[in-house]
DNA sequence: TCAAAATTGCAATATATACTTCATTTTTAC
DNA sequence: GTAAAAATGAAGTATATATTGCAATTTTGA
């Protein structure tokens, strides 16, 4: 995954024995690489707020011949960083369809970077928080939603006891959800279309006085009106199918987040969750060898 | 999601009215626009085989004072395109859980990238065409597999009839490969630590002479040994948690080539997806309104 | 605190890049 | 098939950008 990100990396390397201004020059290439490669030296040292001829000189000290030198190899390390995800993007071939299934695997990254950029994080915090807090989770989701309530469901469970998964039949939701009270975290899971069990079970929980977690596609969603953290993960797909896809990360960050936390935790559950990590690697090292 | 891709929205609504030689300029930028984009008038002109002259006379057709302007609005178009994923991946900084979460989401962009580059087509669409021939399609999977299973399940069986799904209980797989035959497909889905159970299970389909796809996370994979075509998709994560995000984004990418084959046939289904698609709309629509 | 060394900015110079003219070739329309 | 129109490339010119010498300033080390 490490390409030839070389001149970062021998702009760190230098770092320390570079010039005041030189370092300033530094600083702000590593910051801004992106504007830096278009910039010429006259500008850049305009922007850092230093000559022209301490840009280039900047240039001779990273052992360039001059100022285009460097800047070619800074936009050669733009270029890689632009892959084909993006190409697709730009190409007006829709005509086959490989690009028609590139175009399924984009819109997932694009959702997954939606998700990214937009999370606020103090609420992922809190999430995560009032999951090792509580004494109880309950995680219901109906439909399509509820392959991501197993999966969370059955990591969870690896990590910390007393989490319960409302099954597929609906019925069930209500029965699980009788005893839940204020020190209980209740997650639910729902994208378009919302299922209004779901909503109605966030509604009982937060009326017996416990945490909602709502993990949705959007602050509008019904979900979030019964939530006390509302985690947003995009879903958009233009097809018939919802794409599940960014949903799964942010409860695979979600997981991981968890068993950070609670690995750190002198609790009942440490010995347990060390043996996972134990497992895990064993498991992983047979699979991938017996061919 | 749409930026400023004025550019070649400008490239593209000219693009009849340009001569032999600046089409060619056109269609290099457009299928090329980041080396373009570094390129000086005669680097470019000489790539495409043409004139310093007539690159710079192209600039101005598109209505730019000079190349250089043109130049700098292919460079923005670039910049735009480096969002925060590789500044990420460029920064520092790993020391907040802020960067943590996030380095979740971009391993499992990374997870879709390596997907995305690496699928063979020509396997990917004879899966479909498989699933779309076969009598019968049964499901496989077993552990964190089977919420890709019931995923898929669920999709397929809105377009088609005849899938079956393996449930988590072990016993049930056998009993349900019982009358599998040569016309049917057999779909196993595995990824480190990969089931016995599933490995054995595409044994015995292909033994009875079914078609066998495999979903798997590389050609080594225990499941590729039993499989007429292996659809691979990174699981990678550095973390006990297998991430299924890039099966799940393969699998909504199977499911929509599916679903598209089978709108263009004349079948039973047929009236059912249409349906399907239709309501589709409906429920999205709903969704996203009321509040 | 002071002098030597290093760094810096200015301005002159050198180089790279873009633009334009004009003669030649290609395309278009009858 | 032919002439007018359009497009093109070569070469010269103009402009933008980079480099460097030098004097002024800052930093370093005793």
């Amino acid at each position: 995954m490490s390409e030839n990100y070389d001149l970062m990396k021998k702009i760190q390397l230098s770092f320390q024995r570079l010039s005041k201004g030189q370092k300033m020059i530094a600083q702000y290439i590593m910051d801004n690489y992106d504007k830096a490669a278009f910039m010429t030296a006259a500008k850049l040292g305009e922007k850092v707020g230093v000559s022209e001829s301490t840009v280039v000189r900047f240039a001779n000290v990273l052992d360039f011949e001059g100022y285009p030198q460097m800047q070619k190899e800074l936009q050669e390390m733009i270029r890689t960083r632009l892959t084909t995800v993006q190409r697709i993007e730009m190409s007006n071939d829709y005509s086959n369809e490989e690009n028609a299934f590139k175009k399924v695997l984009k819109a997932d990254i694009d959702n997954l970077r939606i998700t990214m950029d937009s999370i606020d994080f103090r609420v992922f915090e809190a999430a995560v928080k009032s999951i090792t807090e509580a004494k109880h989770v309950y995680i219901v989701a109906l439909r399509s939603s509820t392959t991501l309530a197993d999966f969370l469901g059955f990591y969870l469970n690896l990590i910390r006891d007393n989490v319960r998964v409302s099954s597929h039949s609906v019925t069930d939701v209500f029965e699980m959800l009788f005893r839940v009270d204020k020190d209980d975290l209740v997650i639910g899971i729902g994208f378009p279309r919302y299922a209004s069990k779901t909503i109605e079970a966030l509604d009982y929980a937060k009326s017996q006085g416990a945490k909602v977690l709502a993990i949705t596609d959007s602050v509008l969603s019904p979900l979030a009106n019964y939530a006390d953290f509302t985690l947003i993960a995009k879903s958009n797909m233009e097809s018939f199918v919802d794409s599940l896809v960014a949903p799964l990360s942010l409860l695979n960050a979600l997981i991981i987040a968890v068993g950070i936390k609670e690995k750190n935790t002198v609790s009942s559950s440490f010995a347990k969750l060390e043996n996972i990590w134990e497992k895990y690697k064993i498991y992983s090292y047979k699979g991938k060898n017996n061919k």
